[in-house]
DNA sequence: CTTGGTCATCGAAGCGCTTCGACAGAGCTC
DNA sequence: GAGCTCTGTCGAAGCGCTTCGATGACCAAG
């Protein structure tokens, strides 16, 4: 069936047409009579046409593909990355586009490579950091992209992210709604400040602006010993705390052990909500509400505003997902 | 810079030479001049010259790209897939080659699609099936491909896979070598062994093989419950039980809680040993030893054989990843 | 000195597609 | 019924590359 090198050549023959009778049917760029499109989709149909990626990529200038540059090396959680590759692919074929996968690790050579060799129109950049080496090059090479996060100067650039402060406001109304007077967010080890200062900030503010003047911020670190020191501290510091919001992927664990050691019955006399992977607040007991990075309704979002960008549609500069919060 | 449109004219011009030249120099396969080559080499740096991957493809019959197709929808864990992907776009990028990411979900039809338009010269599938319709499809469409795990006929085809059997083997001899006589693996829930008949078998077979006379092995359902009674009914049965291997991710969690509720001291007096993603036996406490799935290698391994099937050298059909415990 | 054989390079053809301009024919208008 | 404008279709050019055959330069052998 579906042979090997079925060109438009064959089914222009086979419908009786020019073969730029046949592209035009295909592209819809000009109009063409019901009976001919027709009998043109029959031939294609029939002979299993599909056109060849590279001649059209070289004739009109536009290969059908996007690149994805994803941070596989470390850090960003494995399962998130999954399901933004996985929405990700989803909506481009949508949109009859593949997808190409890149690592982080190719850095600007990699966005200068695939730009010059036109081996996609465009591309969409995970994980972006404060300060990116990526963005600069970006921004020289002209390449349409969306990016998924924001660094310092997003200036021109199309950027999407979870909306950190709604989400640091989800959280302190859940914790409020409650009743817990006294409040406390738990937050990031400095480490994740430092690559990426702003979206902490920016939980924080939320935080603190939904909550009353009783709540504070804690900065926490993540390993056993000083998670355990730092909840401990905080529940001296304020006797009558009655819920916390932890903004610490790592310390989750780790904070619901403390409270057990003081005493306090979670999901009872005392409230956590987890910014966070399901994973995280899943995996304890009980299991907790958590607000998510929505990484599937990220990936959808950019690759939605590239489509726009390609198509030489207007995209907002900026878009702000709205958080989730899960209740379990 | 890496201006927009550099060809190789712009490169040929510079360098004083053709065109073909140019390609040459670049192909390796003609014999040039060192100075020639010399003067071409500086020409594409200065020019920040990459080939047209269109025109290139169009020219060579070779787009320089091979496919991998994930199962992105649901089943398998995610963090392998990620480890995965991540391990076969850095081979890939070693030779050269750019990766598309396609979703199990667009079937034998997305294959056609691939194989037709010429979009890439190979592929990789993931996670197949005993009965997976794709395999049929890869057969029709004669396109080069590599298999992660076995069809029920891997005949002509090149299939990639952890060791079962040799996983089976390696835990039986982590718990016999720990003095454990009386030893049991328990084997996965009915619905995995539905989808992929054959690697549970191997273990089974590796395990048994390799253990004393009073081994067992108990298939076992994953739910918490289930789990429970199980490892009850099992320590009835055999009262020296001293070790098992767990060949059920979900219920590794269950199982040590059922041993504890038992009073067995695991890492003492007792023994575990998990098949499966280190996650899974890093999250129980104390952390378990464990045999893995290889993501990394199984997918370098895939991308090296596809490369050479590319090049028209021969691979074994089949191979098999030796396993690694790891020990905690 | 011819002849034959390498070696390094060139020019042209062609890969399969899109797109542009051209052009018949049909349907108007006056 | 002459002059329009539309519509639907065609043919040819050209996208940037690879590859094949041809060619000149050079050298060794006869």
């Amino acid at each position: 069936m579906a042979g090997r090198g079925v060109t438009i050549a064959d089914v222009a023959a086979r419908a009786g047409v020019a073969a730029s009778t046949v592209s035009y049917v295909l592209s819809g760029k000009r109009s063409i009579s019901p009976e001919t499109a027709d009998r043109v989709m029959a031939a294609v149909a029939d002979l299993g046409y599909h056109p060849h990626a590279g001649a059209r990529s070289l004739a009109s200038r536009r290969a059908g593909v996007v690149a994805m540059m994803l941070p596989l090396r470390d850090g960003m959680h494995l399962p998130v990355l999954m399901q933004f590759a996985s929405g990700a692919v989803t909506e481009a074929r949508r949109h009859d586009q593949d997808v190409l996968l890149m690592t982080a690790d190719e850095g600007p050579a990699g966005l200068a490579r695939v730009a010059a060799s036109a081996i996609v129109d465009g591309l969409i950049l995970m994980d972006v950091e404060v300060r990116d080496p990526r963005v600069e090059a970006l921004r020289r090479l002209g390449l349409p992209s969306v990016l998924i996060g924001f660094p310092a100067d997003a200036e021109g650039l199309t950027c999407v992210d979870l909306d950190f402060e709604a989400a640091g406001r989800v959280c302190a109304r859940y914790l409020v709604d409650r009743g817990c007077d006294d409040i406390a967010l738990l937050g990031a080890s400095e480490a994740v400040y430092a690559r990426r200062t702003g979206f902490a900030e920016r939980v924080r503010e939320g935080f603190l602006h939904r909550a009353g003047p009783r709540a504070e911020v804690w900065p926490c670190p993540d390993d056993p010993a000083s998670v355990q020191r730092t909840v401990k501290e905080l529940l001296t510091s304020k006797p009558e705390l009655a819920g916390i919001a932890v903004h610490n992927e790592p310390a989750v664990g780790h904070v619901m052990h403390a409270l057990a050691d003081a005493g306090k019955r979670v999901g009872e006399d005392f409230h956590v909500v987890v910014i966070g992977p399901d994973e995280v607040a899943e995996r304890t007991h009980p299991q907790l509400p958590s607000v998510l990075v929505p990484a599937e309704t990220l990936a959808e979002t950019a690759v939605r505003h590239l489509m726009r960008k390609l198509d030489g549609l207007d995209v907002p500069e900026s878009t702000l997902i709205e958080p989730q919060l899960t209740l379990r």
